[in-house]
DNA sequence: CATGAATGAGACTTCATTCAT
DNA sequence: TATGAATGAAGTCTCATTCAT
């Protein structure tokens, strides 16, 4: 069980079932990309599926690992502003990995572990709104279509983000929550905004 | 060419597509669904790529039609919700297709009407922002990553919606544009909002 | 059962077949260029291999009629000449059967009338040749052998007829005769030749 | 790719498409024979079509090899009779391939490279019946006629002999020849003959 | 550990023929 | 007599997986 091998055959499912999706990605890309022998991919594999929720698993690990829970101590709107950069950083630095998860793959059973890892997202929104509701700062809603709404956005920039060639990662991710936050419209007065300010 | 035919062959694919998804879905479902023989797919569509091409080229001309050009003398902001209600009645009416359809299947060229036509939504929305940060009610903002949240979000949004058992369209629209307008932020002061007042 | 239609089907699976050769011969074809429906083409014909095989019993029963029985008392070259003559004038009158007869369709079973006919040609000539040798005037061979190899020549000629534009049937007639007589050589004298000459 | 395996499949076709000819043969009766399974087929030709023409392709590499270029200070006729034998041998070794090959099959774009080989062929001869006539011992004649007609004989003869048991190759090359030259006529006078003779 | 030839289930598609109207 | 929609057997080809070396 060569490390190297596996690293080589996980990087080259990257690349392909990025390029191809899952379905028309082939066992045969994927070692002809690894350089490796037909045979030697079921030495590490199961199988095709295998690879893919490998790959997946991964992928939910580290993004996890980005989410730092909030410490209501500090200014909670901009370590929510981290997170969301942090997640944005991964899907840069991952490009191909970001392109798999994001492409929702009709296919239930395989792409469960992301499924449930973006319920739990929505499951964190939720709880940040109700808690904001409760401290009186963020206005009564539809919390699970709103958690949910908030998700599509930020799968869809983050989507879009892969093929710009320079990103401010700080930037969009303010961007995105200023969206959440206050939406597009302008405040009427003069007054300040800015998404951490004065919280 | 019997349109009666045709139509059990595209519901029917509509089922087995929303279901399965393109890939696993085969023709043999469809013409167990529709009733018909093998054969009879093939009078009817050239090859399972095609079936769903004409679903797709469907749905779009539809949305296209439910969607209506904003009136300046009319309040703007009740005619957006409106657009969003009836594309919202279109996904519950048709909760196949927009499942089809909003499955974000990894097939750049399977799927390219469907991705024209949200590259157009994107358009129109940008324009909106534009439009509206011309008129000074729209803060300054990168108009092509909100109009991709914006879109992000009623895309999960209605994808969530289909779950459902009762959906009160309007208020669900209501809440999707006050999201993209004023944020989930609680205004500091008690002055009125709501998305459409005061225009 | 129209006359005219059965003529029609017959005329169109002459172009098909001929263009197309059997086997890429589809019914539609025959119907689309005979300009009827499909259900009517069953209506005259039981099947496919039906149509062709009457198409090939037509030819041969004209074939037949153009070879007429060689009389001893007159010039029996000169007849002879005359038989070919009339087999490539049928030819180039009906130049789509031609070409579906001489294309050798590896298909005994289809082309059994074609085959047998072909086979009663080597008999005839077989039969000329030892009448000729009991004679004296023509020289011992291998009968079956020779037969076949004039049989051949007249096919591969007359195929390659069919793409002239001005063909003057009897002049290659005569030609034909007289490979078959004298061959190619250059009588060593200088007296007199030509096929029919002196007899 | 294992040469043993591919050289069974072709000798698997060669039977099965002597045997049915091209279109009723089926890649299941070419396994079967090769007893390979189905997906090994396609691992050496990509289709049916592919491996025929490249079974034509060998066949015509042989057949040229087989032809040499007359030497004209030797004696001529002896070497095309040398030619011609060289042919009947190899069909006789062949006998699948030749019966493939002299089977006029009617799809002109299958059978292609055969064609082309023989419009070679007929090339060759009516160059030679050129020099011929340029020397003297020619006579004059339409040589492309004449050319197809030797053609279509060995053809037809050559097929006749696939079904004889025992075959004198160099007897039925002579014959061939002597046709070609002097015809099946008698020598008025009692002088030499025998195609050879004399040089 | 690695190889790559072989496997075969199963998918797609075609087209001669039938049959209700 | 004519129609043409419907049929389904049968064929071609693909590709994930196995296994002997």
């Amino acid at each position: 069980m060569s490390v190297q091998t596996r690293g080589r055959l996980i990087e080259a499912a990257k690349r392909v079932f990025s390029e191809k999706g899952y379905h028309n990605a082939q066992i045969a890309h994927i070692i002809d990309e690894a350089g490796v022998a037909r045979g030697t991919f079921y030495l590490y594999f199961k199988s095709k599926e295998e690879i893919l929720k490998e790959l997946l698993r991964e992928v939910v690990e580290e993004l996890k690992e980005r989410i730092r829970v909030i410490d209501i101590n500090e200014d909670p709107v901009h370590q929510v502003v981290e997170n969301v950069e942090r997640i944005i950083e991964f899907a840069l630095e991952e490009k191909e990995l970001a392109r798999i998860v994001l492409q929702r793959n009709s296919d239930p059973e395989l792409f469960k572990v992301i499924d449930e890892f973006f319920e739990e997202v929505v499951g964190l929104i939720e709880h940040s709104l109700r808690l904001g509701i409760d401290m009186g700062i963020v206005r009564e809603c539809d919390t699970s279509l709103i958690g949910r709404g908030i998700l599509g956005a930020l799968k869809e920039i983050i989507l879009s983000l892969l093929d710009r060639e320079e990103v401010d990662t700080y930037a969009v991710a303010k961007e995105i929550i200023e969206l959440g936050m206050r939406g597009v419209w302008k405040p009427a007065g003069g007054e300040s905004h800015g998404v951490s300010s004065g919280v």
